[in-house]
DNA sequence: GACAAATTAGGACAATCGTCCTAATAAGAC
DNA sequence: GTCTTATTAGGACGATTGTCCTAATTTGTC
């Protein structure tokens, strides 16, 4: 049976690395130094590299579910399980001032190699998306819940590309205080305020 | 002096294949190949690979500051500019939803390949940013202006980024849709709605 | 035509990549 | 202890990378 420390070791190293590098620019010789092992002993544990990335993906699909799920316990309401989502900005500030987001870089640096994990990668994202669309429609907002989890998504994304790139955490916070807002808007409103309204409403429409 | 028409061709094609590909999964040979000269030919009009780069940027650069005059020109109100911003995820939402989006992949990668150019690359991102804020302004929103540029910029990215991972058009189309609507709402806004509103109103506080 | 300069082609280079192979070592069963 | 299995180390491999060098070719000038 494959020792199970030393492969977790390996995928701990080659997912930190392929986050801060990005998984081409990172080498067997890089995850090689901060495992402390030989080089050629890879393919004892993984067959090659797009294994590694494999597991890698699958580690980081469960870490996200179980934080899914951490949250729907530690959140009493929809609201404040949101809030929850839009939290990990500013706890995770550090890194993604530095290398923005785990999920977002490397979907795209996959989708510029046309590399066959692409589609497991996304799944990243499917999984914030259906447990951010669940909680929109707890929250009364049925019809356009999807529309509402996308509009999060996508500030998320953004801002974690911007802060990224000017390295500057106080337009990340900025932004996170906007959604913050929007998000206390969605509550209160009705469900359909779509129409031809001011345009000041959280409400998307859906087509 | 140097052939202007064979290095522009180069030129253009990095510029292509590193929109595509990336910058560094695109090597010699892809652009030798695209270009019909020999892979070793090219330290006749470029002293090393980075130097494409450093190209390609100035070009981009270029480009960008020519098309934000032309907007300029074209639109008639600071509402009309701005529209016209919102309306290249639309015009270029076939690349878009291929491969993301021209600035925010390349920022990404050369951050996390620690590379030197990021600051020229990310003179992209500030063109865009400060042409926005001079358009608030014109729009009586001097205030929050660069607030509402950055939150612009920021799901201009994070469409492109989702938009690209799902490789589905029909969640940028509704985003552009929603980022229309918030534009307009600007407009009637009068400028100082911070405070503890009900948070529907497009101001982003500042601090 | 001759001649100089600009431009190109094609291969050599050292380094690095992912991969694979084999011998040595560690661990566990009996 | 022995024997078998699991795990590792380290180097060889072919391919590819960016870079450099030199000979051939084109181009333009007189």
């Amino acid at each position: 049976m494959t020792d199970a420390t030393t492969r977790d070791h390996i995928i701990g190293a080659a997912d930190l690395l392929f986050y801060r590098q990005g998984f081409e620019h990172t080498s067997f010789a890089n995850i090689a130094e901060a495992v402390k092992i030989s080089r050629g002993n890879f393919y004892y544990h993984f067959k090659s590299k797009d294994d590694i990335l494999d597991a890698v993906i699958n580690v980081r699909l469960a870490n996200t579910r179980s934080m899914l799920k951490q949250w729907e316990i530690e959140g009493d309401t929809p609201q404040e399980r949101i809030l929850g989502f839009i939290n990990i900005l500013i706890a995770n500030r550090d890194d993604i001032t530095q290398y923005g987001c785990p999920v977002g870089t490397l979907c795209g640096e996959l989708a510029k190699l046309n590399h066959a994990s692409q589609s497991e990668a996304n799944k990243l994202f499917t999984l914030f998306r259906t447990w951010l669309r669940r909680q929109f429609v707890a929250l009364g907002r049925k019809a356009d819940a999807d529309a509402l989890a996308m509009h999060l998504l996508v500030r998320s994304q953004g801002v974690a590309t911007l802060a990224a790139a000017f390295r500057d955490e106080k337009c990340l916070r900025q932004e996170v205080r906007s959604m913050r807002d929007w998000l206390s808007s969605c509550t209160n409103d009705t469900q359909d305020t779509a129409g031809t309204a001011p345009g000041n409403s959280p409400s998307l429409r859906t087509h």
